[in-house]
DNA sequence: AATATATTAAACCAAATGGTTGACTATCGA
DNA sequence: TCGATAGTCAACCATTTGGTTTAATATATT
């Protein structure tokens, strides 16, 4: 009822929820794969790997065209696009908290900077991500 | 068996995968809220929309701190931000300002070509784009 | 003390998920 | 034409999911 529907995160949500789809879509940023390429890496059957594949297409993550008796893969980004823009709606609720861990790093910094002369001078965010994360 | 282990984005992923956890976590970005209140907009029992607080707490995207008797709610988005890190990955292939850098990209590459013989016919966007990103 | 409220727990159910194997289809190469 | 190759399909299986209902637990209220 308070319902939104957007009934695509749900599927691109959920595809992305398996770590060998994530893997597959990773491998298909390298460019077009096909469906035995995908496959090879896993320890799975050929047709486990295409189920895999067919639920990404069916996410719309995933466009197939095929070639002969072969399935050439091709990572289709815009779904994804759509799931981060679902998150940045709440982006402003990690921001805040890395502003405070800001802080903190802040601090930590200005008592080694009194031991050793170090890069204290602009912390850039990826910097702060990448502590915080770690 | 090749692939990193990111146990996080199963669990987080998957919590975002149904609508009704879409919408509590929404319902969180206007502050605390108790179980009840989460429920009640739902055609659901309580414990149904319980179930659902739980997988979210799972994921980490939710902490709860009980009062009495009474569960508050609070939305917890580090992991949301994990999530959309992990998107991040792949925004270099949707944005399209970046696809048109490609394409300037691609001119310098024909330009490069001449000299020196490189894999012109498969498309390696890694190449192009690895350099957009920087 | 008795009762109402807030919430979880447990048992259950139908459907979906992630995987398998074996058969089938189509195409490529000799 | 024959056999290998690429891939799907269908049936099956165990587990998980999303939901229910009926207790059970703990805390307020009167």
């Amino acid at each position: 009822m308070v319902e939104f529907q957007t009934p695509h995160l749900d599927a691109v949500f959920h595809a992305l929820s398996d770590p060998t789809r994530r893997a597959i879509l990773h491998r298909l940023t390298e460019g077009e794969r096909t469906v035995s390429e995908l496959a090879t890496p896993f320890n799975m059957s050929l047709a486990g790997a295409s189920k895999h594949i067919k639920v990404l297409e069916g996410a719309g993550l995933v466009r197939r065209h095929v070639q002969g008796r072969t399935h050439y893969c091709q990572l289709e980004a815009a779904r994804l696009a759509e799931a981060q823009e679902w998150l940045r709606t709440y982006e402003r609720f990690w921001t805040t908290r890395l502003d405070d861990l800001e802080a903190i790093l802040r601090e930590e910094d200005r008592a080694l900077a009194r031991s050793s002369e170090q890069s204290t001078s602009s912390p850039a965010k990826s910097d702060k991500t990448s502590r915080s994360t770690k």
